[in-house]
DNA sequence: AAACAAGCCAACCGCCGAAGG
DNA sequence: ACCTTCGGCGGTTGGCTTGTT
């Protein structure tokens, strides 16, 4: 089809750049597809959509990752899956694509030479069989926690109700989005109480999720999720870490959150594999100083 | 210096879901 | 209810760069 109306494809030339600039910057993107006969480029509407995402917005960050970032990364892989752009809206001024091709050029390798499955985030065992379901898993796990918050959200009524309850809608998030990510990795931790808020869901719930405002904070590299105001969050995560203890095995869910923070859960400790080798320490105190 | 391999990344492709007619 | 269009996403690839033999 972009051949027979002569559409060019292929890398963009600094030419073809500022007239996308141009464009974009006096008259926006509402329409993709009829941005090229508009801004005259023969490109797609897709390409240049994507031209203008990767490359083109303003304050985007381009080159090295941080190891910071890696790590972030990698919690939120092993929360999320191959979901690159909810990744990305987590990680300020990166792009999905850039994230992606960072995951599979650089991160997967590493993790694979430290006998980590990048799949799974735990260590490499001589049995495959579960690799194949992982990816389901993945996605039902983290569709899980949307309906989750969802749920929580009316539950909650109108006090808490602008959750991270979508992977794509940036607009909808008037928390920051870490917060909203560590709101739903203890929607996870709680979904798992036995006390069952509706007979007829299959959804469970606790009482209440930890105070959610903006006291809590996302910082530098692992165990960075700190307390900094007078709320419930240190305690109920510290009681959570108790009670998760007891009922981790077979917990896929709390597998998941705990990786999220953990990387990889064995035991009583969490085993940490952010590229400077392996060490254990305890989850507690790790997340929460 | 040349040939080949590996690494890397920008861009494309195909699919899916939402929106609108 | 069905169809079409469009935006968005994740997987994949083509080609350039860098490293190795």
């Amino acid at each position: 089809m972009s051949r027979a109306l002569g559409l060019k494809k292929g890398p963009w030339t600094p030419k073809e750049d500022k007239k996308l600039i141009a464009y974009v910057t006096q008259h926006g993107h509402r329409n993709w597809h009829s941005l090229p006969s508009r801004a005259v480029l023969r490109r797609c509407g897709k390409s240049c959509r994507l031209r203008w995402i990767n490359y083109m917005i303003p304050d985007i960050k381009r080159g090295n990752f941080s190891s910071e970032e890696d790590h972030n990364i990698i919690q939120l892989h092993a929360l999320l899956g191959n979901k690159w752009s909810t990744i990305a809206a987590l990680l300020p001024r990166r792009t999905d694509n850039e994230i992606k091709n960072h995951w599979n050029i650089n991160i997967k390798k590493r993790l694979i030479r430290m006998g980590i499955d990048p799949t799974t985030h735990k260590p490499k065992s001589n049995n495959n069989n579960d690799n194949d379901n992982t990816a389901i898993k993945h996605v039902s796990q983290w569709e899980h926690v949307r309906l989750e918050a969802e749920a929580r959200s009316t539950m909650l009524g109108k006090t808490q109700t602008k959750l991270l309850l979508s992977s794509s809608s940036s607009s909808m998030l008037s928390l920051t989005k870490h917060n909203n990510a560590m709101y739903n990795i203890c929607a996870i931790m709680l979904a798992n109480n036995d006390d069952s808020f509706s007979s007829t869901s299959t959804l469970s719930f606790s009482n209440e999720l930890p105070c959610l405002t903006n006291e809590l904070k996302f910082g530098e590299g692992l165990g960075s999720y700190e307390s900094v105001s007078n709320n419930n969050i240190m305690e109920t995560i510290a009681q959570d870490h108790v009670y998760v203890s007891k009922l981790l095995q077979g917990d896929d869910y709390l597998m998941v959150a705990l990786d999220a923070f953990g990387d990889s859960f064995n035991g009583d400790t969490f085993m940490d594999f952010n590229g400077n080798g392996m060490y254990n320490f305890d989850a507690s105190l790790a997340f929460f100083e």
